[in-house]
RNA sequence: UGGGCCGUCGACUAAUGGUAGGUCAAGUGCCUUUGGAGCACUUUGUCUAGGUUCGAAUCCUAGCGGCCCAGCCA
């Protein structure tokens, strides 16, 4: 993989004052003057590698690399690999992967599991300061043992083991001599706590399952209250942020790091984000790709960063999109307008443009030499003087998209219809004289005039105008391209939200991709590099697939550009 | 139902006892060789009820509403 990229560079560390505030930074600076952890700010990324990282993900990361990055800190990448029944160094990849592509360096690579031999030595001293025992209940009795919302729970009959006998059960658990579930390790705290997770939480597991980095070495395994707090403070975390759900958690996290004595990491919640018409939950996510509902974890429908990417986001947008939806403890859903606003401002920057007809309409110039072609100069970004302009060819025949023809005009349509006079972008104004049918009478061919003093588009001597411009391509110059045109992949605000007795795939929109095979685009696309981005001027902002060959590119449509006509155009259908 | 957390424009988020502001969305106009982009303007908000205070989104009390927790997942 070529990891200079350009594209990758390093996300900068914004300036404190163009920050603006949220309850998280607050807490860093009142630490920082209080002088809480010596000035210190450091903190860490913690994925499981059983899936791919989405948009969720980078909310997270753009936290915990922005923060400590402002502060002058550094941020570990740590895997939290502590179940190795769904953990897969093809994970553990392309997270290392998406995390570079969105533009974060770690300072330290971390695995939960490199702490496995201090984890038990720590299992160890609980079990003999007797905060900690093994228990015989099976998995269902220790359900039932635990109680409810509103009734305490009952102790273990095995709580009071000796410290000698825990200690040579933990030690045989860990030799193997016991079957999976047989045995567990629990932190002895209070059976009757309201906080189910201090209802003597379960540290320890057997597992006979090889792991992805430690192998067979281990057949125990600590469960993630055991192992996340003091993996932070291994690392000297000053602040652990994390989501939501994890609330409850803190005083478990507490727990050990005071009853074990270390270094006192400082756990942080924030809102989880949730985006509508998206899920992001990486089971759900797991399941999609499972079961075929979408064509792997990088389908450019997923949120997945790597489907983000292959859909033509770029790592800025994503910053930016993340910076501006802000942090806080309140639970929310950001509409999905918001990301794609952030696309298509980092875009409109820097995609060039082209012509691309995705449904093509042919026309054919009456007047218009036929064996004459001309090259017409064409801007490559109006937004970015420094892009440069470059030759596209123009003949007698060509395509136009369907849409920008209606044989008779609704009201408020300003394109080509018979007798109408519009700009062809960078060639010509044409008239339309007359059209073609096929045999079910839809047009298929579309007559026009062209006239010579409009060259390159321009507007007449005499001062005429016109109300449109639209995009075409040379017939006789044109490259057969497949476009694939994306929309949500659930039809639901919320896809969760679902009848009784059903999943959320019921949700998932049938529509949400169409290929279009014979698009025809203008020769300067022929072999374009896969990952590069354009903007087919009025249509959108395109992605080329890496299923592109050369001579038969690919492109994804990452966002359509902002359609006036078809706001204007659904209003009046309703007002009928 | 026990516990934890949270309620500010349609969405997200600021205001840290002193002018309720920003972004997105929506709408109007200007401009335009992209019905793009840009620019200008506009609409809409402190969950409710009491209280403290010269002054409350902010503090207090009580309601109401939402989210999370009963994995040997993270």
């Amino acid at each position: 993989m070529n990891t200079s990229n350009p594209e990758t560079e390093t996300a900068a560390a914004p300036s404190p004052e163009s920050r603006p505030s949220n309850f998280l930074r607050d807490a860093v600076l009142e630490d920082l003057k209080t002088n809480k952890f010596g000035g210190r700010v450091q903190t860490r990324f913690p994925p499981e590698p059983n899936g791919y990282l989405h948009i969720g993900h980078a909310k997270a990361i753009c936290l915990d690399f922005g923060l400590a990055a402002e502060f002058g800190g550094h941020t570990n990448l740590r895997f939290d690999d502590t179940n190795p029944e769904k953990e897969e160094t093809e994970y553990v990849d392309s997270i290392m992967q998406d995390v570079k592509w969105l533009g974060f360096e770690w300072s330290g690579l971390f695995y939960a599991s490199d702490y496995f031999d201090q984890l038990y030595a720590w299992a160890v001293q609980l079990i003999k300061a007797g905060k900690a025992y093994v228990d015989d209940l099976s998995a269902d009795q220790i359900r039932k043992y635990r109680g409810t919302l509103t009734e305490p729970g009952k102790d273990s009959p095995f709580r009071n083991r000796s410290i000698e006998e825990n200690l040579d059960l933990f030690e045989r658990m860990r030799a193997g001599e016991f079957p999976d579930g047989a045995r567990v390790l629990r932190a002895k705290i209070d059976m009757a706590s309201p906080n189910f997770n201090l209802r003597d939480p379960v540290m320890y597991r057997i597992l006979h399952a090889d792991h992805h980095r430690t192998g067979s070495k281990w057949c125990i395994y600590p469960l993630y209250d055991f192992a996340h707090g003091q993996s932070d403070s291994i690392e000297k975390v000053t602040h652990s942020m994390c989501t939501l759900e994890f609330e409850d958690h803190r005083p478990l996290y507490n727990w050990f790091i005071k009853e074990l004595g270390i270094f006192p990491s400082q756990q942080y919640e924030f809102d989880r984000l949730n985006l509508t018409y998206t899920l992001l939950s990486k089971r759900k996510l797991l399941q999609l790709v499972r079961d075929g509902r979408v064509n792997g974890w990088d389908d450019p429908r997923m949120p997945t960063l790597s489907g983000l990417r292959r859909r033509g986001y770029t790592p800025e947008a994503i910053r930016n999109f993340c910076g501006a939806v802000g942090v806080s403890k309140t639970t929310g859903s950001i509409e999905l307008a918001m990301l794609e606003h952030f696309v298509r401002e980092d875009l409109n920057k820097r995609a060039p443009r082209a012509m691309a007809v995705l449904r093509p309409l042919k026309v054919v110039i009456d007047n218009y030499p036929e064996i004459q072609t001309e090259e017409m100069e064409a801007v490559n970004n109006p937004e970015d003087p420094s892009a440069g302009t470059r030759k596209v060819p123009f003949s007698r025949v060509l395509y136009i998209e369907q849409d920008d023809f209606r044989e008779i005009p609704p009201p408020k349509y300003f394109r080509l219809s018979p007798g109408r006079e519009v700009r062809l972008r960078y060639g010509y104004f044409v008239t339309c004289k007359s059209v073609v049918k096929d045999a079910k009478g839809e047009v298929i061919e579309v007559h026009c005039t062209y006239d010579p003093a409009t060259r390159g588009g321009n507007n007449p001597p005499d001062g005429r105008k016109v109300k449109s411009t639209i995009h075409w391509v040379s017939a006789a110059h044109a490259v057969d391209a497949e476009v694939r045109l994306y929309e949500n992949l659930f039809t639901k605000e919320d896809p969760n939200h679902t009848e009784e007795g059903q999943d959320f795939t019921v949700n998932l929109n049938p529509n949400s991709l169409e290929v279009l095979a014979c698009c025809k685009v203008e020769p300067s696309l022929a072999s374009p590099a896969p990952g590069s981005r354009y903007q087919f001027e009025r249509l959108g902002y395109f992605c080329v697939d890496h299923d592109s060959a050369p001579g038969k590119p690919v492109f994804n449509r990452t966002v359509a550009l902002k359609d006036t006509w078809a706001k204007v155009e659904k209003k009046t259908e309703k007002n009928k």
